[in-house]
DNA sequence: GTGAAAGCGCTAACAC
DNA sequence: GTGTTAGCGCTTTCAC
């Protein structure tokens, strides 16, 4: 790479004028002198040294990004979201994947493990000055691992840390949970069964406050046997939509859609289509609610938008009290809910 | 940050002896102060500042990535092998994501702008003394904005560049097509229709040569009016899976799992149950092929590979005169073909 | 307008 | 063993 200084000989300037000019100062120079500069630094294909740059200028315009598994499907559309902003600011991203799957498998006791690899790569980032770090999470759940004060602005995206310590950007997944409720419950349906996520999950408690909001606002009686608990799997599904049509439910909320994919298969060996003869709905907008037939209906995560508002908070570093800052999923109804509206 | 000045004026020793010590130089100190200098550095929370090493060293231990789109779904799995053996061979992965979707939609005419975008990118990149640039395509295809020489080695993962410029990885397509013609023949299948991808299509061209070769071996007659074009679509799959199944088609390949979906669809729809009384195989693996029902048979791709193997040969730069390196896909077979079998 | 010179934090060659 | 020093490529201050 050629630097400054041949370009300086080259043009009989010294290597503050070459600088300046490059940089673009105003009057740095003669317009002939400018001329000349320019035209040499373009015949070498010159680009400054961004590590010299940098050493000099204290700082580098990055902003780091932890994932925990680019992987895994939603994390990539958030680094999506956030190299925009990014690139809109005029900030570089710097990318650390942890490769949790890889290392741990599915494995989520290892907190040491973790802890470890993770304050690896903060400090990793922080030795490259970043100006600002975005832990971007495999499921929403507590991050209990990253140091209070890191010296930079901390946001986590599609997780959360200890109260208190950095802010977040998460969906809204009650908001969710209660938007699909009240769709069904517009349809006419008064027995909407729900197959949950496990019990403890963050989405699950959220998504279910979000159902049982919107029976209690339009006075439908809740009932407990109409809500079963799977783990996210089709099979579960599977199995739990024969539990719950036996409660005869007529719409089936599940709380993913590999799970409404296997309820869906379910009710078609059993003679109910879906859409015809019941509702179902999924929640994530995977790709195979697309594909399969009848189409899925199901919430958009806002996994771009999760992104993008993470790069925006850690640049402008606004002082955020709120801790947590949820982003509305988009309903996306198809297929299996569509049309089966029942009369009261 | 703490610099290497301040811990030298703490343990009363030169800035020398301090890096030394922290590099691991042997007898760079006694004993004493190494433990000295070791328990400061410690305390400040000591890193060494990234860019004045890579300034002085002249060289950045990084391996640089440009990438078509990171949301399309081949693409994170590439940068996850690339990662990996970046990781292994003491390399830092620096990401570029020129979001090609976002600023050109499906809009692949427009070159110049392809061709601009992405030299910025290498320049950006060599601007940080990266040591190899891997480029990762959205689809096989040739990549014609690539300058021959760049200064650093260069290799395209799952795409090429105009013959002999830089060395490329792909998965290898017309094994892949082999492989699987090779399955259903050996299940009794001999009027195995074809729905292939766009004719142009690199993914099309060799699969199909693939097919072909299969055929051959096995004494089958070719037979033109089983081998249709679509576009990739589950709606080409269902509407090209009627014109094959008139020719009396026993199996069908589809070039995609998409367009084998909708296939399976439409043999559902017309009392062809798939993998019963009929076979049907996609590829690529996509997630809707293991969620939908009967699971569809497809090939796996070695998108990991491929990224491996990219990253080992920018590290290595061994002379390389193969311009293509072909990786082999693995044969996934499930339900929708597995049991079907005809005797003859 | 232009240039000399200092210095960002680090490493490495060499002297003691 | 330990320290002195030069210099990586760049920007910036301050003279001229």
């Amino acid at each position: 790479m050629a630097t400054i200084k041949e370009i300086a000989k080259l043009a009989h300037v010294s290597t503050a004028t070459v600088s300046n000019v490059l940089n673009g100062k105003a009057g740095a120079a003669s317009a002939e002198k400018t001329a000349e500069i320019t035209a040499i630094a373009r015949q070498l294909n010159y680009t400054a040294n961004v590590f010299a740059r940098r050493l000099q200028q204290g700082k580098s315009d990055c902003i780091g990004v932890i994932t925990e598994d680019l992987t895994v499907f939603n994390t990539p559309y958030i680094v999506d979201g956030i190299d925009a902003a990014c690139k809109e600011y005029g900030y570089e991203m710097l990318l650390e994947n942890m490769r949790f799957f890889k290392h741990f498998d599915i494995d989520f006791s290892d907190v040491e493990g973790r802890r470890t690899l993770c304050t690896e790569r903060i400090s990793s980032l922080l030795a490259k000055q970043v100006e600002g770090i975005i832990y971007v999470g495999n499921h929403c759940r507590e991050i209990s691992y990253v140091p209070e004060d890191i010296g930079v602005p901390f946001v986590y995206a599609y997780c959360y840390g200890t109260k208190g310590s950095h802010p977040s950007v998460l969906m809204d997944d009650e908001n969710g949970g209660y938007e699909i409720t009240k769709r069904l419950i517009s349809h006419g349906h008064r027995t909407i069964g729900v197959i949950c996520g496990p019990f403890s999950s963050y989405h699950t408690q959220k998504r279910l406050t979000g159902y049982q909001g919107a029976l209690f606002d339009n006075r439908i009686f809740y009932n407990a046997k109409c809500v079963v608990y799977g783990d996210w799997s089709k099979e579960a599904g599977y199995r739990l939509a024969e539990t719950l049509c036996k409660q005869d439910c007529t719409a089936l909320f599940a709380f993913n859609d590999l799970m409404a994919v296997g309820a869906a298969d379910w009710c078609r060996e059993h003679n109910l289509v879906p859409g015809v003869d019941i509702a179902i709905f999924g929640f994530d907008d995977r790709e195979v609610s697309r594909y399969c037939t009848p189409q899925i209906s199901t919430a958009t995560l806002p996994l771009y938008d999760i992104g993008y508002m993470c790069a925006q908070l850690v640049i402008k570093h606004e002082e955020n009290t709120k801790d947590h800052i949820l982003l509305p999923c988009r309903i996306q109804e198809r297929g299996s809910s569509e049309f089966y509206h029942l009369k009261d």
